[in-house]
DNA sequence: TTGGAAGTCAAGGGTATCCTAATTATTGTA
DNA sequence: TACAATAATTAGGATACCCTTGACTTCCAA
C-alpha cells in the first residue's frame, strides 16, 4: 500500500467518522468517487495494517494508531493552511486545496518548526481547531447556527464545510467569517430560512448553509 | 504515467545534464537506482509524451518543454530550500531533503506567492541558482575550488552536491560554506589534495571534494 | 576489424490500485 | 417471518510501474 493512498484513506474516515462512527462502506466510497469494491478491499487492507477496525457489513472506524496518523496530517493541513494564508496571503476560501498536497509531503521536523514559526496557532482559517502535537482529538464546541432560536446572538466559532471555494466566498460575501457576530432576527416556518444580522445588515441564509456553520451563543 | 515519476525523471535527467549531455541510459539507471531496462523503457515514454528527446543509443536530452517542467521543479525546491532554512531554521545541510517533497506538492500560485514572501532570492542556501519565474536556465558562473592555482584567493559560490548531509556538514566544520573566503596555500603534486586558508586557518580539502565547490577567484 | 561495453527489446513476474459483475449478508416492512 | 431492496463482499480483469533474465544490436576503441 502506498503511503499516500493510506493517508487519503485515514482522512477520508477521520472525517466521516465526526458525524457518523463506525462508517460505512458507502460513505467511504462516495466521498472518495470511489467504487464499493474498491473500498472494500482497501478496508480490508488498512485493518491488515492496524490501521482501521473494520468488521465485515459492520463499517470501520480509526484504530488509535489510525487516528494519531489522521490526527497528524489533519495537524500539517490546517498549519500549512494557517502559513498559506497568514504569509502568502492566499484567501480562506482557496487554502484547503493548496493545503492539501503539502500536508503529504510534510516530515516530522518541517511540522514541529512549522507551528513553532506560526506560534502554535491553535485555529485554521476556517476556525477549526488545530490537534495539539500529542495528537490528542480536539472536542468542537459549539452548535450549529441553524440551531438558533430567534433573537439568540452568537460569534461565528469555525465553518466546517472547508473544501468549498465557492460556498466559502459566499460566506466571506455575507460578512460570515470567522470571529463575525450575528443575531437571529427571523426563521421562516418551513424550510428553516433563516434572516441574521451581521455588522449591522440583515441577510438571509438557508438552512442547509447554516447547519455547517458552528457558532457559540452569547 | 504518473505526474510524479514523470517529475523524478526530468530531474534526474535536467541534473544530470549539467555535465553530460546527451544524458546516457546508465547515468540515468545508476542516479535513480532502477534498472537499465526499466529506464530505456521509460525514456520511450517519456519521449513519446514530447519531454525528453531520445535517440536510441544515443542518450537523452531534455527537449524544450522538459526543460521549462524541469526548472519549475528546480525553482520550486529551492525556494522551499530557503524557507526552511531561512524561517524555520532548518540547517543547510538538512533541507534539501525537506524541499524534495514538498517541491512536488506546490501548485503554480503556491510557488509564485512564496517567492513574493522570500523577496524572490536568487540563490538556495548551497548557493545554487533559483531559476526566475521565466524559466530561462541561469547560468552556473564561478570555478571548480580544485581548479584553482596556487596563491590565489576566492569565494565559495555554491556547492553541488546538495543532498549529502554528512558531506554538508563537514564543509561546515570547515567554515566552507557559501560566501566564505579561501586562499590556496598548496596544492598536493600527485592527488591534489589542496591546503586552503579559510578565516586564516589552514584546512585540507581533497580533491574530490573540491571539484563540487565552485568558486570566483577574486 | 573486432571484442567488450552500453543499450534495447521481449518475456515473465510482482505489487498496488482500480474497475465491473456476480454473489452474499442484512434489514425494513408487508 | 419471509422476501425484496440495499449494502457489502468476493471474483476476475485491466493498467501502471517496476523488476530480472537473456538475446540481441550498436558503438567505440584497441
Amino acid at each position: 500500500m502506498s503511503q499516500r493512498t493510506t493517508e487519503e484513506y485515514l482522512e477520508t474516515i477521520g472525517a466521516l467518522e465526526e458525524r457518523e462512527s463506525p462508517v460505512s462502506t458507502s460513505s467511504i466510497a462516495q466521498s472518495m468517487g470511489l467504487s464499493l469494491a474498491s473500498v472494500s478491499e482497501m478496508l480490508r487492507r488498512l485493518s491488515e495494517n492496524g490501521l482501521v477496525e473494520h468488521t465485515p457489513y459492520g463499517g470501520a472506524s480509526l484504530t488509535d494508531e489510525g487516528q494519531r496518523r489522521f490526527l497528524r496530517l489533519t495537524r500539517r493541513h490546517r498549519l500549512w493552511e494557517v502559513f498559506l494564508n497568514r504569509y502568502l496571503g492566499i484567501g480562506w476560501e482557496d487554502v484547503f486545496h493548496h493545503a492539501c498536497s503539502l500536508e503529504h509531503a510534510t516530515s516530522d521536523p518541517v511540522a514541529d518548526k512549522l507551528a513553532e514559526f506560526l506560534d502554535n496557532p491553535d485555529v485554521c482559517p476556517h476556525g477549526s481547531p488545530i490537534p495539539e502535537k500529542n495528537l490528542k482529538r480536539p472536542v468542537n464546541a459549539g452548535v450549529t447556527l441553524s440551531n438558533l432560536e430567534i433573537g439568540q446572538s452568537a460569534r461565528v466559532l469555525n465553518v466546517i464545510i472547508e473544501n468549498n471555494s465557492e460556498f466559502l466566498r459566499y460566506l466571506t460575501g455575507l460578512d460570515l467569517t470567522p470571529g463575525a457576530r450575528l443575531k437571529v432576527l427571523e426563521k421562516a416556518p418551513y424550510d428553516g430560512t433563516l434572516t441574521i444580522e451581521v455588522n449591522n445588515v440583515a441577510r438571509a441564509i438557508g438552512r442547509e448553509a447554516a447547519s455547517v456553520i458552528m457558532v457559540k451563543p452569547l
